[in-house]
DNA sequence: TATTATACGGAGGGTCCCTCCGTTTTGCAA
DNA sequence: TTGCAAAACGGAGGGACCCTCCGTATAATA
């Protein structure tokens, strides 16, 4: 739960639980047609791609334009909430798999969660990356958590003995965002192949692990 | 003067000079609306960037809107029509510079010229980079006939015994494209001295040249 | 000069963007 | 609970752009 960042909320739009308290909650219709909005713009950018009409996004949602541009002023802000969502959702995920199985398994299911994010977001692709080289804060941001969830995974696994401990979370994200990037388009399934490969690299070699042979055995 | 690839030419826009021969020349008001269309597009993208309106390009180069559409049915087709050009202008330029100046001095010209043209290219390059990811012909047809131009001066320099000889056309190309791509926005006067230092690089060591130091003179 | 295939031009219908303001809802306080 | 102001909603509407269609003009040919 990183601080969020003011030299990015100075947008004017609505901006929820600002932890400097400073005015007010804003009211609960406002929290919920944020979420509506946001939750439709994935489906929409999901489905077909970065340039949806903002209005069907809104008709979606079930909210009038006006609400839409309330929210989010223009279409880069609606593109940076859901990708923001997007990690807030992977970094809930890993807590939530830590606190119901061992790390190993937690890391290797967040993975392939990883890998179905990644791969449903491609259609929004296109407008996420001029954002993401021009916006080095927010660039630097969502970097920076998606490592740190990563990095929680690693550090249990290492500590339980089940993962190895030479590798780092900004290494894994490397690792796994290249798979994803480099098999391009749809088949996702060779991506998964690929991460699970990932995955057994980072359980060879564990501390808690038979030490490894010295070469295959034939 | 490459003949017109046909997988690529099949958008239905007339298309002059079919070197087939076909059906007939097109009429000479067509010919002539097709150039205004290419040049008002090209100081459109110059001046306002690669989203500039169709009408405006219409009506910069004096033509309706109708006959932009039948000359350019799409975006990308005037687009890749603008780069075609740039290229043509190029290649054309390094002819006229070898007819009228001792080769290396036209290979200096030359390279000079390629930046500057870059540099007003800046704009479009954000519509021209989806183009050639996604159409290797398109792709390859151009970098081939800009790199034939580059190893035609090149060759002269070096039959001159002025310029030296292991370098070739591609390698030339990559290295003044890089330098315009590395320094970032408008200031393509560094972009000019680097291209001056790269010449001279070009120069060191040519046969006709005394032999090069052995090294550096302390 | 007459004819006709070609090419021109722009009105018009459709979509999208974004603003503005009257109406509705919510949270708070009495 | 009730009343009230602030906050939020929604959609009409003006503007920009895209693209098509078809009546008119014109270059090429006989």
């Amino acid at each position: 739960m990183v601080a969020r960042d003011v030299a990015v909320a100075e947008s004017g739009a609505i901006d929820p639980a600002d932890p400097a308290g400073a005015d007010r909650r804003p009211r609960a219709d406002a929290l919920r047609n944020r979420d509506l909005l946001i939750t439709a713009a994935a489906d929409a950018f999901a489905a077909r791609g970065a340039d949806v009409s903002l209005e069907d996004i809104a008709r979606n949602a079930g909210v009038g334009i006006g609400t839409f541009y309330r929210h989010f002023p223009t279409r880069d802000a609606i593109v940076e909430a859901v990708y923001r969502h997007e990690i807030d959702v992977l970094c809930e995920r890993a807590d939530q798999l830590l606190a119901t199985m061992p790390p190993d398994q937690a890391l290797a299911e967040w993975m392939q969660l990883f890998v179905r994010h990644v791969a449903t977001k491609r259609g929004m692709l296109s407008a996420l990356k001029p954002l993401l080289s021009t916006n080095p804060n927010f660039s630097d941001q969502t970097r920076g958590r998606a490592t740190a969830a990563a990095s929680k995974l690693l550090d249990a696994g290492v500590a339980a003995g089940t993962v190895r401990a030479d590798v780092d979370g900004g290494d894994l994200l490397r690792a796994v965002g290249g798979i994803c990037m480099s098999t391009d388009q749809e088949r996702s399934e060779a991506s998964e192949r690929l991460v699970g490969l990932l995955f057994d690299g980072l359980r060879h070699g564990a501390a808690g692990s038979p030490p490894a042979r010295p070469s295959h055995p034939i």
